[in-house]
DNA sequence: AAAACCGGTTTT
DNA sequence: AAAACCGGTTTT
């Protein structure tokens, strides 16, 4: 219908380049209510209960019942390794809707395995059942997710069965937000009598009555009476799994940790989690992306691995920079740019709740405008409190468009005790995510916004799913970040750069970075003296407590920004345009010394990698269409951080290229 | 159900203190397609028509047929008076979509009387036919409108019969956008033989076929056999009105005018009409809005009344404002402000295009940095085209906030021949209009938008209209302005203070104005030295017109400082036109630091390698074809970025050149 | 040309 | 807290 293709809604992962643990929970869903332990998912009370003809003596492939048992819970979804472990098959009734119960704070998240289950075949699931193909399950906190069929057979009682797969996760419910939560793989199989229909999933229980069902792993309604079935009773139920090990996943009543579980990789030797959901709008094997708030504090924990030799002390780093930028001279004029914006020539890019810390062995040492540092003891765990002061949008600029990311990265140095390591000691471990910061509650309404995306999306996808052409090697699969109330930071290497330093005291003298000798002075935007008075008092308040330790009191006082104001002068002897082709996703920056068209022509040919003399004619192209010219008048025109779409048209016969700079 | 009443949904309007003239065209549809020189409007060539029971006989309330004929149709839409003339009832079958061939071009709106018609029962009407209450037409062009009920009664057939009562719209087709309409007014009676239903309007036919039924005066479609009735054929046939002169009203062939109908009120002097669409969200009574797009030509017409004693010669000055400031100093600060931002120190608020304005006298003139005055013939009429270049968002400020409307205000002065009136003439005529002005093609989507959110305010009415509770003297009413594709300008009194007159020139000396000494300042988001030098050179011209007092709206103004990179400080002053020979394929760019021929020369000579005393004349070819001198006031009239092709001839005998450019 | 996106802001 | 508005901008 929508000429869209399964594979352009729902790409297939490729790679998980950040190295996610692939570590997973696997419960099963049986089919068998006499089993032992067992605890009825679908106890819904109704008559019509009879119409379920139970089957738990489906066996399946043995490389899904012989992998061995997943470790723990995990933040980090499984991405690459797939496991496919424990199936089950359960049958339901003719019903054209099959409540299945899930606690309210249960999601299903669509999922099919990207390449561990070759028997995958969505053609013949398309042939033999049709309109029970992927399905949407209701959640009743309004959040709708994909059920993935992925393989289909004849049922041994009078139908066809079909393996569905999806995955569970289980937020949490009490505690402070962005705590704890849980994530599980369930894979389930389902056999239908009928063609299958519209699955909803059933009323919730209260949170009360949710309870661990040991033997399944799975939470569990205790009371389900409130959910009937819309119609004709089919009742899916649960019991002890037919594998080994499923005890010993979880054998405990969930506990919902006041922070969150510290969970490794085999060879990751620190974990560190930032308290906000991760955005599940990227991509799986993508860069993850969170969202925040100006202004609003959130938590960055910090945890090592305990079952390495750890240092008694180690020193973390937290930047926020613009990892993106390769050119630092882009990111030094972001900073700069949001710098001059600020009210208070104090103001960092972020900073620290020092009195909500946890576990910091000194006081947090701001290391620049971006960066700061703090001693923690590995062995114990800590957990900084910090507030980002920009926005993402004041480094895009225009309108309407989409704000920079930022990046938040963390590089940890090791010492035992006094043996503090030098200037150009190279970081033992160095995480980041990406993060964009909102104004107000912008990150809420963001992820809010992304859930009715995704779940869009996926409708789409499944209009798609059961209509006819459909490549036989295309198939759903994973592409959204699961939902998750915390974001794993990425490890990665630590052998490049070190993040960018903004430090304004640079200014004064030479520096690592070279400042171009940016003005500070020039405070002028602010021309009521009132309003200077108000700074300056601001400036003399500032200077005598900035050295004492800095409470969240404190920090609410001073102000983030005044929401509008000028820019200041910068006395920057150069004019920085940046352009890129129609075709590039990003703009290259032309740092223009003088404002002629030979350097225009000079650093075009330098960005492009083009010979100096073979660029003939620039031109300005304007808005009506009309193609002008270039002259040095022209480019004396540019204003600092103008940007433009050029067309660079190789001109066959002449051999050079012509330039074109669109208004 | 939503617990909205219709009152608050559509509240009935008050006053009109804006004096629209409350002329209407009335026209009937009328059931009996016997009736003199009727056109099929529903021949859908449907097999089943012989479903229609017509019955032409129902008569109506006498306050409703025996109104006097009114006037010709006007630009103004009635709003104090609706007249209810002219009831007919028109059967249609029981099919549950009956279509309405309408023209494409016509759109309905909703509208019941508001006080004229006090036999208005709705609690009747809600009684007997519930589910046929009010309906929504769907145009075809995606516009769907609302068709309300008004009276019901027993139908001497075989079934009820309802009042319907709408206003029917005819925008014209062909001609340039924005030059002329017809806003009609009709009631028409409807009985259905089942409990009604969706009614559709059926697919439009080509405009070809549109012509005009001269006994009832609407637009017919002449063929509309691609419009099957979906199921059982109901048609809706026209004849003549059962009134007595239906036929005045529209007699022939409706002319799409080049320019709009000038139709006056009986004491209104002048008719002046911009040509874009009203808003038709804003509440009838209340000022109108219109929008526009910056940097977009429009039309302004001119008329006077020819009933009327005219003299020969009137100057209109056309004004942007801020008429809802009262305080002046508001008004500077906000223009202050805008001009600031402007690249060039010569861009006006509006600039007219010359070449397009019909009837001026005079060229027009400049009066300040925001109006400019012409000369017309009152007896003739004048068109004047100018566009707009400032932005409304540009005096909010801030991110996500709606944009400040501006007032076009024109002031007409009148006076024989030479006889020019003085600084302190009191005009003959005021008229205004508020205007809203986006970004590229911000206006279309914005009445675009409004159409939506009109239709779905009109559907929430229908469902309370629908619903049960309703106090028995609310009723429908029509409160948006209706559709039209021009801006009729709406006269006010001419005694108040004349309009703002934003003068840059003012700040050397005292002005009537007082200038309130702005700061330029470092108000600046330019950071390289050409620039503060700009910005040096700029306080230099100006330092003496520093004040000592700083205003509130200085601040305020300079709080909602540059956000992007968008705006620039204007660098030196400096018009940059385009010229190309008709044989180049490029334009160049001349920046003429000064306004007069001899720099003008001067670029060309430098653009085209030609000594400067090697070009000795410069002629203005104009569109006729004459070949005027030029001289330094023809310079001054140089538009920033005109594009001119310039033909620069040799003459072989006297050895020089001489520079035509073409108007 | 039309629709959707974007995120700050206002409204509910 | 959630939804809608707002208009510049991008995508389709």
């Amino acid at each position: 219908m929508s000429g869209v293709s399964p594979a352009e809604l729902l790409a297939v992962q490729s790679t998980n380049r950040e190295s996610q643990p692939p570590v997973a929970v696997h419960t099963i869903l049986k089919g068998s209510p006499s089993s032992p332990g067992s605890s009825s998912i679908g106890s819904n009370s109704s008559t019509t209960s009879s119409n379920i003809s139970s089957s738990s003596s489906n066996s399946l492939p043995a490389s899904h019942t012989s992998l061995p048992p997943p470790p723990l819970s995990t933040y980090s979804p499984s991405t690459t390794e797939v496991d496919v472990s424990r199936l089950e098959r359960v049958s339901f009734g003719s019903c054209s809707s099959v409540p299945i119960p899930i606690p309210m704070q249960t999601a299903l998240m669509a999922h099919t395995e990207a390449s561990s289950s070759p028997s995958l075949d969505i053609n013949e699931l398309l042939t033999n059942v049709s309109s029970s193909g992927a399905q949407i399950l209701h959640n009743t906190n309004g959040r709708s997710f994909l059920l993935a069929p992925t393989t289909v057979g004849p049922d041994d009682s009078n139908g066809a069965y079909i393996n569905w797969l999806y995955d569970l996760y289980a937020p949490n419910t009490g505690g402070s937000p962005g705590m704890s939560h849980k994530h599980e793989k369930v894979r389930a199989t389902l056999s239908s009598t009928s063609g299958g229909s519209m699955i909803q999933v059933g009323t919730p229980p209260t949170p009360q009555s949710i309870s661990v069902s040991p033997d399944i792993g799975v939470m569990i309604p205790t009371k389900t009476e409130d959910s009937p079935p819309s119609c004709g009773g089919p009742v899916l139920s649960s019991s002890a799994p037919a594998s080994t090990d499923g005890a010993t996943l979880m054998s405990k009543e969930i506990e919902f940790h006041k922070e969150p579980l510290a969970v490794f990789r085999a060879q990751e030797r620190y974990l560190i989690i930032l308290g906000a959901p991760t955005s599940i709008a990227q991509r799986q094997g993508e860069d993850t992306l969170t969202y925040l708030n100006k202004g609003q504090f959130y938590s960055i924990y910090f945890r090592a691995n305990n079952e390495m030799v750890l240092p008694s002390q180690a020193k973390s780093v937290i930047h926020l920079s613009f990892l993106d930028e390769s050119d630092r001279t882009v990111e030094q004029s972001h900073w700069q740019y949001w710098y001059e914006l600020q009210a208070n020539p104090n103001q960092k890019a972020f900073d620290i709740d020092r009195k909500n810390c946890e576990g910091l062995i000194e006081k947090p040492l701001d290391l620049g405008y971006n960066a700061a540092s703090f001693i923690w003891d590995p062995r114990l765990g800590a957990r900084v409190v910090l507030r980002i002061n920009c926005l993402s949008t004041e480094f895009s600029g225009q309108k309407g468009v989409k704000g920079l990311p930022l990046h938040v990265v963390v590089d940890t140095y090791e010492f035992q005790d006094n043996d503090r390591m030098t200037e150009h000691d190279e970081p033992s471990h160095r995480a980041y995510c990406r993060v964009k910061i909102f104004r107000d509650k912008g990150a809420e309404r963001k992820n809010k916004d992304e859930t009715k995306s995704v779940e869009r999306r996926l409708q789409k996808f499944i209009r798609s799913y059961n209509s006819v052409n459909l490549d036989s090697e295309i198939g759903p699969a994973t592409v959204f970040h699961p939902p998750c109330k915390e974001t794993t930071l990425t490890p990665t290497s630590t052998f490049g750069p070190k993040p960018f330093l903004f430090k304004v005291s640079d200014m004064r003298g030479g520096a690592s970075h070279p400042q171009e000798g940016a003005v500070l002075s020039s405070n002028s935007a602010k021309s009521s003296s009132t309003f200077l008075e108000n700074i300056k008092e601001r400036e003399m308040k500032r200077s005598f407590t900035r050295t004492l330790t800095q409470t969240k009191e404190d920090l609410d006082q001073l102000e983030v920004g005044p929401r509008n104001k000028s820019k200041r002068i910068n006395t920057q002897p150069m004019t920085t345009i940046y352009v890129r082709k129609e075709e590039e996703k990003v703009y290259n920056a032309l740092s223009l010394r003088e404002l002629t068209v030979e350097e225009l022509k000079h650093q075009i040919s330098n960005k492009y990698d083009i010979p100096d003399e073979m660029i003939h004619f620039i031109y300005k192209k304007t808005k009506k269409g009309l193609i002008v010219r270039f002259d040095d008048e022209l480019v004396t025109r540019f204003e600092d951080e103008d940007d433009f779409i050029i067309d660079l048209d190789f001109d066959n016969q002449k051999g050079h290229f012509d330039l074109y700079i669109r208004y």
